[in-house]
DNA sequence: CGGGCTTGGTTCAAGTTTGAAACAAACTTA
DNA sequence: TAAGTTTGTTTCAAACTTGAACCAAGCCCG
């Protein structure tokens, strides 16, 4: 099948989305290292936590909240509980599981980095957008999340069907 | 100032976004890994000079287009030239400058590239997209990256601004 | 029970990113 | 014109990411 290219509004879109994200995204990555001295990614890690019932969660359920691989998780978990921030602890009624908990200095932390961060995110994106866009911003980015997160379930649902069912053909 | 945290519309919004931006940048990620043996970034950077006037551009301008760093560039382009995909040239009238000029073999590459990196686009994100949400997508972020600009240009310009005037008052 | 598959997590090496420091050429100005 | 500053780029070490490989512990079924 030929290829059907963007059209010139899709091109515009995308190339303003690549650009806006990416400076978006360094941005908040700055104030957080300035401020908090952790990536965005790592405060959203530590957000996720301070969420969860009992401010703990299994690496595999934290690594889904926060969209990213397991090894990316462990890595970063290893960092935050050199810094205290985080505890691991191990899974009683699961002896593979670990549980990733949030200390009371991770939750402080949390708190100190709160505002600053807040302001980072209203001055750059919300405070520039009218109450349409946000709708719109929301709108966008869950359909894209949403049919991104099916393919995934799917995808690995399906792995390597022919395997499935020992060889035999469908009957 | 008493901090003016997220609406929860702002919220909503603000977890959609982080959420598909990571998941779409991760699937076109993966798909140009796969395919071109190289990530989104990579790629950018190659479209990038391809669209330039002999296809040939001096690293801060390249930086610039792209969005990143002098030195993230630096290393992207020594990567790209041992692939054989970007050549570097001394610039003539600047002896301090250097140039990246997209080769033959880059040119092609992209070009068997871009047939894949359109449809993964198409499927992410534009073909679950209404006209008039393409069109509020490029608003959106042609206002968050104008002003994460004029941002930077500012900040650069003033830069140790009690320097500029040797120390005495204004006058 | 006892293989064999699946699941939860970590590890490892290779690749990438970051920000500060280093360099060198160009510019400015006394 | 020499000293000092700015500009263009690279270098370096430390931090982070990636994906494949690995190791256990649970699960399943003959």
């Amino acid at each position: 099948m030929t290829t059907r290219w963007l059209t010139p509004e899709e091109q515009r879109a995308w190339r303003a989305y690549i650009a806006g994200s990416s400076l978006l995204e360094d941005a908040i990555d700055r104030q957080l290292q300035q401020d908090a001295g952790m990536p965005h990614l790592y405060y959203s890690i530590l957000a996720n936590l301070s969420e969860a019932p009992d401010r703990r969660l299994r690496m595999t359920e934290l690594a889904e909240k926060s969209k990213i691989t397991r090894s990316r998780l462990t890595y970063a978990v290893t960092r935050l509980e050199k810094d205290g921030l985080i505890a691991r602890e191990g899974c009683p009624s699961d002896k593979r599981g670990s549980i990733a908990a949030l200390t009371d200095e991770g939750m402080s932390v949390l708190e100190r980095a709160a505002p600053g961060h807040v302001a980072t995110v209203r001055a750059t994106l919300f405070d520039r957008l009218t109450p349409r866009q946000v709708r719109q911003l929301e709108e966008i980015f869950s359909e894209v999340a949403g049919a991104l997160e099916d393919e995934e379930a799917r995808s690995t649902a399906d792995e390597v069907p022919w395997r499935r069912r020992s060889g035999r053909p469908c009957s």
